[in-house]
DNA sequence: CTGTTAGCGCATTCAT
DNA sequence: ATGAATGCGCTAACAG
């Protein structure tokens, strides 16, 4: 009658008859609030536990207590290492506050988003975190909202990582102020015509960094001309084809191109070298994410880091601290820009 | 009375009450396993749920039918692309196999590793997948065996995602035969002379990997110095200094070097670029893994690419298809070798 | 301080 | 085909 040999989990039931004591005994001893038990019995417990390899059996301790402990994480690619470096923050967070965190994968699609938060909804997780660019369909938009109140409504905790469009506690990068501090250290470093690769026009993160970057040239009475900026996909794919098409239209006097994100830069640079236009001394590059390959690359990308980690962590504290108010909070996480060999002082 | 005045979920006994039928119809109208309820009654109850949100309580569930519908999954760092790359894998895998998974993150540490096991035996997973490198401390792997025993005795299934070193079944890449091919690739482009960074000889896969290329070189009669191969970290980091401390030593006759992961192949290059050591001209380098930036960088690293998502996809193929043999089953998959710039063919 | 008992939300016998 | 009743593993009153 050893361990190794049941065929199913040893209950609570199976420790308090193992030690010789009640129900309750056990529970309190095991798993309960405060220590009011005599310290022989409570031994006898632990030992029984221990001899049967018990482990509580959380679903059990959750109907029972009305609370779970589960926070419910939603990430549009795990593999992109922009969702990795928040999941890192999140998992850590969650894990601090005593938290298992279940995860699901959105693959970029409004459908499977909702379809997942119905699903974990019913784990009656304390938070659910939901990562990711916004999408623009409406309706689907709308019945995530009316899934997302119903769950706050519940005493769940909601909490979006991206722009804020639904009305929910969010927290943000800032996209725009990143990217004017970006223009502004390029037009320090003495650049003064420009070109820029941005992802589809729905796209916010997109939308807001160009926006940002337009604005910090404007404040130097500098502007980025239309017809130097090409829309693309937001993946390195779309960086080369993008830098492709903007070589083929004619590079005109732009000194450096800027790219709404690193892998787009990074595939822009690979394109440049390969039509033959020197990075820098041709065209400078800058990019916008800091990913760990910026560094890496030859030469080495100027970018804006973003504190992703630290966006993870401030997602799971705002879920966790307080009561959640009337109107939904907003936390804005800044960047930093660092200027490397991509985009030289010039002249 | 709307939904979203409720405080607490609706539960399926609200359901049964909003459509006027009994409990029992009202759980075989949403969950039952066969249809066998009048298709009048069932509309009636799918409206209700519908009209006051009603989802399924999960843990509820799991318990009245005493079997989860979860997976868990253990990596070292979600936030390392190598790791990322399996997770996206397995969660894939586990949805299309309707299984929530919950993860957790052991930090590259046993003791972590051990605990997370046992709180995530408590959540009664169907499956348990753990992802890294084996440590080499023994009472805490006995540990650790004991609990995954204990978890396999009562139903559940483990799966280990790395080197085969305890009685599970596990899912390995192939890492002696990769790097013992891209030796013989590299041998053909025309090196003769070699040199290598690995990681602490603790770590089975830098173990394996130096091994493969070792015997790689030797079924063309050529060898790897041993005063030409520094152990340093398994990082970025590690490659950076291992690099520094091999040109301080001199690097002699060495042609190529090979680096056993990719990052720190890329740590090295950062490294002898700063040191004036040209690649590939002065010296070839080599990686292993594939990582993205492999290709992002100049040259692009030369490396063995490996299946990672399919690694999660077999992890969860493995842990869910039959019974559990007397003998751990062991499934190998292989490597592919992924020549580029950073080592041309020479003279 | 300890043991008894009544739920928690749901699936599932067992009658009907 | 439907409903009433039992139990899953556990916590939390409630008595003793």
């Amino acid at each position: 009658m050893t361990e190794t040999l049941r065929s199913s989990p040893a209950t609570l039931h199976d420790v308090a008859r193992e030690a010789g004591v009640s129900l309750a005994t056990a529970s309190r001893s095991l798993n309960g609030s405060t220590r009011k038990v005599n310290e022989d019995y409570r031994a006898r417990v632990l030992a029984a536990a221990e001899r049967l390899g018990y482990v509580a059996n959380l679903s059990a301790q959750t109907i029972a207590k009305g609370t779970s402990s589960t926070l419910a994480l939603l990430v549009s690619d795990i593999a992109d290492p922009y969702f990795a470096a928040i999941a890192a923050g999140v998992l850590s967070g969650a894990e601090q506050a005593g938290l298992i965190t279940t995860m699901g994968i959105t693959q970029r699609s409004a459908e499977r988003e909702l379809d997942l938060v119905k699903t974990l909804r019913g784990q009656r997780p304390r938070v659910l975190i939901l990562t990711g660019s916004r999408y623009v369909d409406a309706a689907l938009d709308e019945a995530l909202t009316r899934e997302l109140q119903a769950f706050e409504s519940t005493g769940g905790r909601v909490v979006m990582v991206s722009q804020r469009s639904l009305p929910f506690d969010t927290v943000q990068t800032d996209n725009y102020g990143g990217a004017r501090e970006l223009a502004e250290s390029l037009v320090g470093q003495g650049y003064r015509s420009f070109a820029a690769l941005t992802g589809v026009s729905s796209l916010m993160t997109a939308r807001d960094r160009l926006a940002g970057f337009r604005d910090g040239l404007a404040a130097h009475g500098l502007s980025l001309p239309d017809e130097r900026v090409v829309e693309t996909e937001f993946t390195r794919a779309g960086g080369y084809d993008g830098a492709g098409r903007l070589v083929a239209g004619g590079l005109g006097d732009a000194e450096l191109l800027f790219a709404v994100n690193d892998v787009m830069a990074v595939g822009a640079m690979s394109r440049l070298r390969e039509e033959g236009v020197d990075v820098p001394s041709s065209l400078a590059v800058a990019g916008f994410d800091d990913i760990s390959t910026a560094r890496d690359v030859t030469p080495a990308l100027s970018t804006v880091r973003l504190p992703l980690e630290q966006v993870g962590a401030a997602a799971i504290e705002l879920a966790l601290s307080g009561q959640r108010g009337d109107e939904p909070t907003l936390v804005t996480l800044g960047g930093e820009v660092v200027l490397r060999a991509s985009t030289p002082a010039r002249g």
